[in-house]
RNA sequence: CGGGACGUCGCCUAGCGGCUAUGGCGCCUGCUUUGGGAGCAGGAUAUCGAUGGUUCGAGUCCAUUCGUCCCGACCA
């Protein structure tokens, strides 16, 4: 490509609002542009590194026997009213109606239309496994886009989905995916690693989610330095410590002017950890059949010296969502906020019980009256209420497979591998016939990988203060040429033999100064950049510059192109050896 | 959906009630220059996000609205 007709042009100066640095880069370089909040164009920088990464995706899911398809990004409302997800997900969907007045959906994702599919194609067991993928536009009108392309609405992304007689066949294409990002993130280049997840909307059981390390992520990761433990906070176990002793008799005490577990703690000189504190939610729940909806103050208990975890307390609960709860909810259910404990409550609520508190006794509650608190309260004997672990994990709790301290750091999640089970195949009537004549659900698969934030993830990884400096294996181009004479004969001949051998070339033959020229070469990140100046001409040589490490060599011009192409397969090879093989337990 | 910030030419930016709305980059013309964002000379480009109001006078103050960004809620 000649620079001089490319439709991109390089910004000196950063927009306003690109406040990651591969944001920045991937705007000032021309691979993407803006139109609307988390809406972006791929200009052809982008859209040839886009291309890059696709085509090492299908590569890898083709090597898994997937065959690629593709599904309708407006889907009928129907399907979705099937598996009741019409109705459970909230403004995310966008919704419209066809001109005749049918709902009509834009798919935030493909479980339903590939069910839909399959249960046309599939009939006996003899028809399984199957695997199919795609590439596709998805739109999630999502509350907040954030960080250029890490976080946007209208997004790019592979999604996979199998089909199974039995969980030992899921279990088997889930490792096969599982092994396959791994390759596919470390041809990219791009450092991951896998962390068990909470399967959110999705439902199903087993799920991973392959993270990229860095401040800019929304995600936190639990991780185990010692035996290499990994969970996202939202799901992440710790070994807990309990207090079991004797019971006590429950005994009301005046506290005033102390609703805080801290003052509660100063002022009994007690731990924080003999205390059970309550954190109020409301929960909707909704009917997946027909979209009823039903609130409930939910009543959350643990210790005092931990938080909730709130998608633990949402998986607990079943429920839809959950907010805080006004002091009035709180009020209504014959609790006092401040002074609060499930002791003496009533209305419509529910209590969810951490298991510290309930393995441990006599601990401090409130007593539901303004200036009180109980102390002595167990549960089972003082309340009652579901029991499950709703506690947040944090920083030097103890490892749950090793009892080693916990670190934490923050993720991009970049794909993500579930289980689904009989979810969609049962909730869609999508079912085989096994040997014994009998209709059985197929077990499914979904599986993610977001292009964009792919690509996102890469330039946070790849940069330095001058610009991009992609991997080869993505880069837009291979090869930058810059030319700096003013006879373009010889650098129009060294362009058109590279592209003759198969090059991706771009070359720069505008008539500008060395140093803009230079400085968009840094910009853009070409990761081979070849010089043409006055200087080694007269030499016949050509200087070939490394964009990563700024490592110079020369060739003579004769030649050039088998010497460029030995220099790519250098560059490539470095990726190759680095491929990160790695299999699930 | 709560809290905050911001909208002035393609990009960045000045303006703080008063004359014809700054400056830089980029762009166009000419000459010069050609290994790290060149120099000189000349030139074009803004319905100051929109609407309404206050005022003799509004980019500037007020209201409404739209848009974008940040924090939170939310989310894969």
């Amino acid at each position: 490509m000649r620079m001089s007709s490319m439709f991109s042009r390089t910004l000196r100066e950063a927009p306003n609002g690109a406040d990651c640095k591969g944001y920045e880069y991937l705007l000032r370089a021309g691979y993407i542009r803006q139109m609307g909040a988390g809406i972006f164009s791929l200009l052809p920088l982008g859209f040839r590194a886009t291309q890059k990464i696709q085509n090492i995706v299908r590569d890898e899911m083709n090597a898994i026997g997937a065959e690629e398809i593709l599904m309708p990004l407006v889907n009928p409302a129907d399907i979705w009213k099937e598996t009741g997800r019409y109705y459970s997900i909230d403004k995310e969907m966008s919704r419209f109606q066809d001109r005749v007045g049918r709902d009509m959906v834009l798919a935030m994702t493909h479980e339903e239309a590939v069910t839909d599919i399959a249960r046309g194609e599939i009939d006996s067991y003899k028809r399984l496994p199957l695997l199919v993928y795609q590439i596709q536009t998805k739109w999630r009108d999502d509350p907040r886009p954030r960080a250029g392309l890490i976080r946007v609405r209208e997004f790019t992304m592979k999604d996979s989905y199998s089909f199974d007689r039995d969980w030992e066949g899921l279990d088997k294409v889930y490792k096969a995916h599982y092994k396959a990002y791994f390759r596919i993130y470390s041809r990219c280049g791009l450092p991951v690693i896998a962390v068990g997840a909470d399967s959110g909307m999705m439902g199903g059981k087993v799920s991973h989610e392959y993270m990229y390390l860095s401040p800019i992520g929304e995600d936190t990761i639990i991780y185990c330095p010692e035996c290499g433990y990994t969970a996202n906070r939202q799901v992440a176990s710790f070994q807990k410590e309990y207090y079991p002793e004797e019971m006590k008799t429950i005994e009301k005490i005046a506290t005033p002017e102390t609703k805080t577990i801290e003052e509660l703690s100063a002022l009994l000189n007690v731990e924080k950890s003999r205390m059970a504190k309550a954190v109020f939610m409301v929960g909707t729940f909704i009917d997946d059949t027909n979209g009823e909806e039903e609130t409930k103050l939910v009543v959350a208990i643990i210790r005092g010296d931990m938080d909730v975890e709130e998608s633990k307390l949402s998986n607990a609960v079943k429920a839809n969502a959950l907010r805080p709860a006004h002091e009035e909810e709180i009020a209504e259910c014959g609790m006092v906020a401040g002074y609060a404990s499930p002791i003496g409550a009533k209305g419509k609520y529910v209590v969810i019980v951490d298991d510290t508190v309930a393995k441990s006794n006599n601990l401090v509650a409130g007593a539901n009256e303004e200036g009180y608190h109980y102390i002595n309260t167990n549960f089972g004997r003082d309340y009652t209420g579901t029991v499950a672990d709703i506690a947040s994990a944090k920083d030097g709790y103890k490892c749950p497979v090793c009892g080693k301290p916990l670190n934490v750091s923050k993720g991009v999640e970049v794909g993500n591998i579930f289980q689904l089970g009989t979810r969609y195949s049962a909730a869609m009537n999508c079912f085989y016939q096994d040997e014994t004549g009998k209709q059985q659900p197929v077990i499914m698969g979904s599986y993610g990988i977001g292009i964009g934030r792919l690509l996102a993830c890469l330039a946070e990884e790849y940069n330095d203060e001058s610009g991009l400096k992609l991997p080869i294996s993505v880069a837009p181009y291979q090869v930058h040429l810059v030319s700096l004479v003013k006879d373009t004969a010889i650098a129009d001949k060294i362009y058109e033999d590279l592209v003759a051998a198969g090059i991706e070339v771009l070359y720069d033959d505008r008539k500008d100064t060395a140093g803009v020229k230079f400085a968009d070469a840094d910009l853009i990140g070409v990761p081979i950049r070849l010089t043409l100046g006055n200087r080694s001409i007269k030499e016949g040589k050509v200087e070939v510059k490394l964009r990563a490490t700024g490592e110079v060599t020369s060739y003579a011009i004769e030649d050039l192109a088998a010497e460029i192409k030995a220099e790519i397969a250098k560059e490539q090879k470095k990726i190759d050896e680095a491929i990160v093989e790695k299999e699930l337990n």
